[in-house]
DNA sequence: ACGCCTACCTGCTTGC
DNA sequence: TGCAAGCAGGTAGGCG
């Protein structure tokens, strides 16, 4: 579900219906959702009694911090939603974790497909929660080493939307890849936070073929490609997200952002600035989709 | 570094 | 209508 607007709004949210509160008492339906080495009963006797500081998010994850500096993560993975609903709102089949709070509110982990993880981090340090490949020398036994704070997601790339994440750099990244650049958005080591949606939009916005290799695009298109993305993100933002299915804000409400979309699904349709039918092709497993004439694959750009 | 595969889960859509 | 296959916003781990 979930990509950067949509990680985004449900913090945003939270920030403003949760800040302050305090969770009483924990419920865990689905064990696995709780991430190991933590038994959930472990989970459960250790969040209730804690207050939510803030709310904020990192790459795809949302962060609560606790007052007393411990911090839970939610990964909402490809179904997740964090949804704020009174103790006597309907009950749903698929709600994995009920946190209660003090006020009567409930804060619901709803998770149909089962992937999302939650976990609960020591005050002053997490362990690793890496990006894939990027992590992986860095990896190291579950419970073996804490890190530092600022090094939790130290296997993510940089967050597209800070102000350090500027042309330069992502020419400077680019250009030392010789990957696909729909592979790369979706790598979260190599930038954090955008999905399957996403890098179709920038890429379809930045004029750019999904084949095409990272290191080899003019000047002109990295700039495009920085100025894409950012511009995407913000508007998905602004409209609270993308709802395809079941991804609501934690109001529990769908965003508006889905009937904006130019080309994630919307295969066989007519591209928004040329008209010309919309493909569908896979890349690295994933559906892609483009405009083949505002997108062309020039010749020799395609790794080999 | 890179691409490809499988796994984790459930539900909806599509095609025969 | 029924039923199987295919598809889905993500990511971890394994292989070549």
């Amino acid at each position: 579900m979930p990509e950067l607007p949509e990680v985004e709004t449900v913090a945003r949210d939270l920030q403003h219906s949760v800040a302050g509160a305090t969770i009483v008492h924990a419920h865990v339906s689905w064990d696995r959702t709780i991430r190991h080495p933590q038994p959930p009963e472990r989970f459960v006797a250790e969040i209730e009694g804690a207050t939510i500081l803030r709310v904020s998010r990192r790459a795809k994850t949302v962060l609560l911090h606790l007052e007393d500096g411990r911090v839970m993560t939610v990964a909402l993975r490809m179904t997740g939603a964090l949804i704020v609903a009174a103790a006597d709102a309907d009950p749903d089949p698929y709600v994995r974790v009920v946190f209660s709070l003090a006020d009567g509110r409930q804060l619901r982990y709803r998770d149909v497909r089962k992937f999302g993880r939650i976990g609960l981090w020591p005050g002053g340090g997490l362990r690793s929660v890496g990006a894939g490949r990027g992590s992986r020398s860095r990896k190291v036994a579950e419970g073996a080493r804490r890190y530092r704070i600022g090094e939790v997601f130290s296997g993510h790339g940089p967050e597209p939307l800070s102000r350090t994440f500027t042309v330069g750099r992502l020419a400077e990244r680019l250009g030392r890849r010789s990957a696909r650049l729909k592979s790369l958005l979706l790598d979260q080591a190599f930038i954090a936070g955008v999905g399957n949606i996403y890098a179709d939009e920038a890429l379809w916005r930045a004029r750019l073929h999904p084949l095409r290799r990272a290191d080899g695009l003019a000047d002109g298109e990295v700039r495009r490609l920085h100025r894409a993305v950012r511009q995407v993100l913000r508007e998905a933002i602004a409209n609270r997200g993308s709802s395809l299915r079941d991804y609501v804000g934690a109001d529990g409400e769908p965003g508006a952002n889905a009937e904006r979309l130019a080309v994630y699904r919307r295969t066989e349709q007519p591209c928004l600035r040329c008209g010309t039918r919309i493909e569908r092709i896979v890349v690295g497993q994933r559906s892609t989709h483009f405009c083949p004439r505002c997108q062309p694959l020039p010749v020799a750009s395609v790794p080999s």
